[in-house]
DNA sequence: ATTCCTTGACTGTTATCACATATCAGGCCT
DNA sequence: AGGCCTGATATGTGATAACAGTCAAGGAAT
């Protein structure tokens, strides 16, 4: 039920045993970093000789995958991964405008000092060299989650990150071309100490709204990203 | 897109053509049902055996359940029906009644009166005699989705099938005793019909206040009937 | 009598194999 | 020449079998 901070453990548990998560937690990152882009076709045998594994592990991880939205598995026809749509993007952030910033509300006194502050110092990382582009969303990933956790049931928690899974891939998509650039990384390091912030001044409705335009924010980034031509720069 | 209404049609498409999907609703039924209480160990073979398969489709089956959030699966070790919560049970419903008069408000305007008069009379078959439990609530779920249908995008209608099954299992052993009451079924029946009489008026706010209203006593229902010893008759 | 270890059965996991079905290319008929 | 049929190829699906890990019971030592 704690957060555990992982990044104070000097030796991390094995995160995945079984041959199927790995397979599961590599085919969505694929997905998630684009370098298997919208309608690719998911052929099990090329797949698993692509992983030198069987394909019953990536048989699994494509159904997994299918529950959370990452791909279609039309029965007796192939695989592929879910077109992006710019519509269902717009309401999968909707949603999450909706969730999240009501369980800011209810999280915001619940958080401890040292969590903000331990919080604070990870907003600060995140555009710390040496990690990789994966590592970078994972640890976005969990800052917004841990902001929300101390209210969050495990069924939130649950549609929290399936949530921002979903929307990941179109933020990752939509941002591809602005991650070059080393102002953007302060820009996002700003945005989210900004926003521990406004947390930090323990009032209900601040944090809410905090979350809510941090949320609209992006969403509007993502947007010009993708769909406008002329956007970025 | 258009919701389609099943009734009207004489000859119903095949359902459900892979065994994995067939393995998979049994299951689902069985554990919304109760009769897999919360707890029971799913053991593949056995499944397997008494379902006449090979427990392929049974392991694909409890993934996609795992999924949904009905059974844990720990790599390793058997797997299980999901267990009981109350604290959960309200965290859903919590989560339901702010996503789902949300939905009402931008989905009443789109909603036809035709659709609304079918509705209608669906909610008057609801404790119709020679159908099966299971089908009732197969009925009750699809009520609720055409309701929202009009504004829900694909991942409004993923989650909102998410969250309503997550709940069935409660309500469904909650109103365990009540069932057998012919009045309850009235009750019931009277409650969805005066639910799109709201509807009807063609009023976000009064039809987002009804649906949250509707919700909310379901909600106490069901607490009282899971907690209290005394609450029901 | 209690505790620890060993052994056995059980269960999930993965690989290999056989089958039904979908996809597509080429050729035939119109 | 274009559409339709038919063949082969490929792909998902399901079954069987071998492997590895877990759990519990029983026996031996303290």
């Amino acid at each position: 039920m704690t957060v555990s901070p992982a990044s104070s453990r000097l030796v991390r548990p094995i995160e995945s045993r079984s041959v199927s998560e790995q397979v599961t937690n590599e085919i969505r990152r694929s997905i998630l970093a684009g370098s298997l882009p919208p309608g690719q076709s998911l052929s099990l045998r090329k797949l698993a000789e692509q992983l030198d594994v069987s394909f019953i592990p990536v048989r699994d991880a494509l159904r997994v995958l299918e529950a959370e939205g990452l791909v279609v598995n039309p029965p007796g026809r192939s695989a592929s991964v879910a077109p992006l749509d710019l519509d269902e993007f717009h309401a999968i952030y909707r949603f999450r405008r909706l969730i999240e910033p009501d369980l800011a509300r209810r999280s915001v006194p619940q958080l401890t000092d040292a969590e903000l502050d331990r919080l604070y110092r990870a907003a600060a990382e995140f555009g710390g060299a040496e990690r990789s582009m994966d590592d970078i969303y994972d640890d976005h990933r969990a800052f917004h989650l841990a902001l929300l956790a101390p209210a969050a049931s495990a069924w939130d928690i649950r549609i929290l990150t399936m949530s921002e899974r979903a929307t990941e891939r179109y933020v990752r998509i939509g941002f591809g071309r602005l991650d070059p650039d080393p102002r953007e990384h302060d820009r996002r390091r700003e945005a989210h100490q900004s926003l521990v912030d406004e947390f930090r001044k323990r009032d209900p409705e601040i944090a809410a709204r905090a979350l809510d335009e941090h949320l609209a924010h992006n969403e509007d980034l993502a947007h010009d990203a993708l769909s406008g031509t002329t956007g970025a720069e």
